[in-house]
DNA sequence: ACGCAACATTGACCCAGATCAAAAGAACGC
DNA sequence: GCGTTCTTTTGATCTGGGTCAATGTTGCGT
């Protein structure tokens, strides 16, 4: 069962970064044989939907590249965003049929996926698919929370610098980090996006981007190219500890 | 191994919650007894704190009786809370020694608890209780979520409304149901932690109360018994599909 | 029964962020 | 190049819920 496909997606392949966080991190080659052999890979461009709240969704996966976000939409319009999905982040429910949120593509998007059914069966049979699934659970159930308090407790200023905070820290490349001691990347999300992250409008994510700029916590080129100078300033205007880290 | 407390831990006890949702579901008796060595009892007055965030947590376990709730708290002193426990509710985190919230109990509480290097030890050898931990921690993430949507987006008076649907679903006796159509249950929770929960503060939740009961969305007598005459009524008012229902 | 301490309600006023409105950049096809 | 459309910024005004303050209510310990 060997072929070009599949030797990429042994624990060294490049492309694929479900080896960091996803189901397969513990895998022997065996089963990353088997699992090579349910996978396949999906593309969106920026504003496709992956899939629409209630629709059947008969499969699970990671993303590879880009950004999607998962939304709740209230019937009068009011919509919500519930969760970022950045590359390597897991998608799906084993053992739920349809889809609890929209899952859109806010940029160009690959994911890489798996057919449930076989998924499923495949978790009775590895264990530890299972407890990596729970660990990853667990961490996203942790980010829920963190951002509960974002939204029912934090500042519109606070709102933008929490979600500044969070792109830099998963976007940002390392090598910028060393060389300048300021974190440069690229906001992926529209201001619209933005808002329906952090329960504001768009024209408050607006202004208060801009009163950060005026004030220097961050630098803008364009509308979307930012510079962080100083992490800890960003940290501190977010309401969390300079420290710690709260989405470390 | 078998003695009067193991007994009391079959399928069929009735004092611990733990066969309804939480890890023994699918456990035979065998599992049963080994869970049964390293389970002990824990009880709290309201007011106590079970952990404080940060502090070593070396056991996991779950509600017998009472209500807990998890909150965070920023160092100026707004706090959030990002959890509600209820009786079969879980506590605690596999794979990691210390608390990430406060847990407190807010009425009298019975915990079943386990300890945490034994209980991980099974759960290495009992793959089906990581599955089981797994389809709870998808049910407290979707939990969650729709709290993201409560937070973010919906007006103080739906969001009383909101809170008050998830206990009335939860907590209610279904004999009170069946009798009289309407749903009559005891808060669990002060105005001021109804508002920690709600991103609120405890005047707007108070002045809420009275505009619902003024509509007779709800009645109440005393300050903590609630009757729900129409429960449609209140999950319009929730912004809920009145059918549906999200926290069902 | 009384006094005290939580808990809860209600009122008056204020402000952060929503809403309404206009205009200025960007990005794209033709 | 040049409309067209989408995104973003900025201004003016409004308002839901916060803040401050006073008063009620309930329950408990003595």
């Amino acid at each position: 069962m060997l072929n070009e496909r599949s030797l990429s997606f042994s624990h060294d392949c490049e492309d694929c970064p479900i080896r960091h966080r996803a189901v397969c991190a513990r895998c022997d080659q065996a089963e990353l044989e088997r699992l090579e052999e349910i996978k396949y890979y999906r593309k969106f461009e920026a504003g496709q939907t992956v899939v629409w709240s209630g629709d059947r969704m008969d499969f699970v996966g990671s993303v590879v590249s880009g950004i999607a976000t998962l939304t709740q939409t209230m019937e009068d319009g009011r919509t919500q965003m519930v969760g970022l999905l950045l590359p390597s982040d897991f998608v799906g429910r084993p053992g739920r049929d349809s889809a609890a949120y929209d899952v859109t593509a806010t940029t160009d998007l690959v994911m890489c996926c798996f057919r449930k059914t076989p998924f499923e069966n495949m978790m009775d049979q590895t264990p530890h698919i299972a407890q990596r699934l729970l660990e990853m659970t667990l961490d996203e159930l942790d980010a829920a929370r963190e951002w509960m308090l974002v939204l029912g407790r934090k500042t519109a200023r606070e709102k933008i610098a929490s979600l500044l905070s969070i792109i830099a820290r998963r976007d940002a490349s390392v090598a910028t980090r060393a060389a300048t001691h300021s974190i440069v990347f690229d906001l992926p999300l529209t201001r619209e996006a933005m808002a329906d992250y952090l329960g504001l409008t768009l024209e408050t994510v607006s202004r208060q981007i801009s009163a950060l700029r005026k004030d220097g916590v961050i630098a803008l080129e364009g509308k979307r190219h930012v510079t962080v100078p100083d992490m800890g300033r960003l940290l501190e205007e977010a309401g969390d500890d300079a420290d710690g880290g709260v989405f470390a």
